[in-house]
DNA sequence: CGTCTAATTGAAAATGGATTTCAATTTAAA
DNA sequence: TTTAAATTGAAATCCATTTTCAATTAGACG
């Protein structure tokens, strides 16, 4: 329930956007919106085109792409990279803003967040004299369960 | 003085690699060695490359990719990522870890260190049952010098 | 409804940094 | 020296991303 009423704001927001910029509402970004949305977060285009595939044949990778950055551009999905190579998606979940934290043994990526280490880099920069406008803090790793092995 | 020093010493570092690993030592790794530690920091591969072509116009781009990776490999160097689509290296301070404040508008990259954070992202990883092997934070925003403009 | 124009699509090509190939050269051990 | 292995550099390849372009489609307007 939770999630269809997210997943409801989330295609209109996408809806609005285009609305607003002159673009067109298509089959497949409908397709490609529904699909991102139930598939799991941190998402490769690669991975949603291949998902894609399976009942939609026809979409073009190129399309997934575009419609990717469509989608971090509107304000429904951030891109973020990792490290390996390729960009990866996901849904922003309203203004929470979270990090990660990489397993580099199993690859499994945890979210958190913390406020107080928000507030020190706020002062951190602000002592150097910058305003911030994004950070990113990526923690690499190893979990629990790799290291049960 | 001190950077002379430490220069000599990063050397030693670097041809100890080498024989221990079986390498060679070369003309072109030595050139390479000295203009790297003479350059800034944050050098991509192509600015060493450009830098280099001027004094020695013989050294190829893959020599050059090649040698910063055993830089970083050996310790020397480490190779960063600011979200440009381009690797760039730095000199290792020793066992001195550093994050950064890149200026969104200028480019400036800012250094810092602040143990208070590290010692957060320690605990928030532990909580989540990680042990931490590396991490990254880059703060971006803008400078004092692009604000007053 | 059609008509029309601009946006969209998808296959293929282009891009660009990173990496590899390979024949010629160089290092350094024997 | 001689010799085997490492290195070099130009060119080729890789690979994710981005662009091109002709065909298709959305949706505004009458
Ligand atoms: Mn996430
Ligand atoms: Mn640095
Ligand atoms: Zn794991
Ligand atoms: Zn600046």
């Amino acid at each position: 329930m939770r999630k269809i009423l997210t997943n409801t704001k989330t295609k209109n927001q996408f809806k609005d956007f285009l609305l607003t910029q002159g673009l067109k509402s298509t089959r497949q970004r409908e397709i490609i919106l529904d699909e991102f949305l139930r598939a799991g977060s941190h998402l490769s285009t690669e991975d949603l085109y291949l998902r894609l595939r399976k009942g939609n044949p026809h979409i073009g990778y190129a399309t997934v792409h575009r419609t990717l950055k469509l989608f971090a551009e509107c304000g429904i999905a951030e891109q973020r990279h990792f490290g390996d190579g390729q960009a990866r998606y996901e849904a922003s979940d309203c203004d929470e803003h979270h990090d990660h934290l990489i397993c580099v043994v199993c690859g499994k990526i945890v979210e958190f967040e913390d406020p107080r280490i928000e507030e020190l880099q706020l002062e951190v920069a602000g002592a150097h004299g910058f305003t911030i406008e994004r950070h990113r803090l990526e923690l690499y790793g190893c979990c629990l369960e790799c290291r049960q092995v």
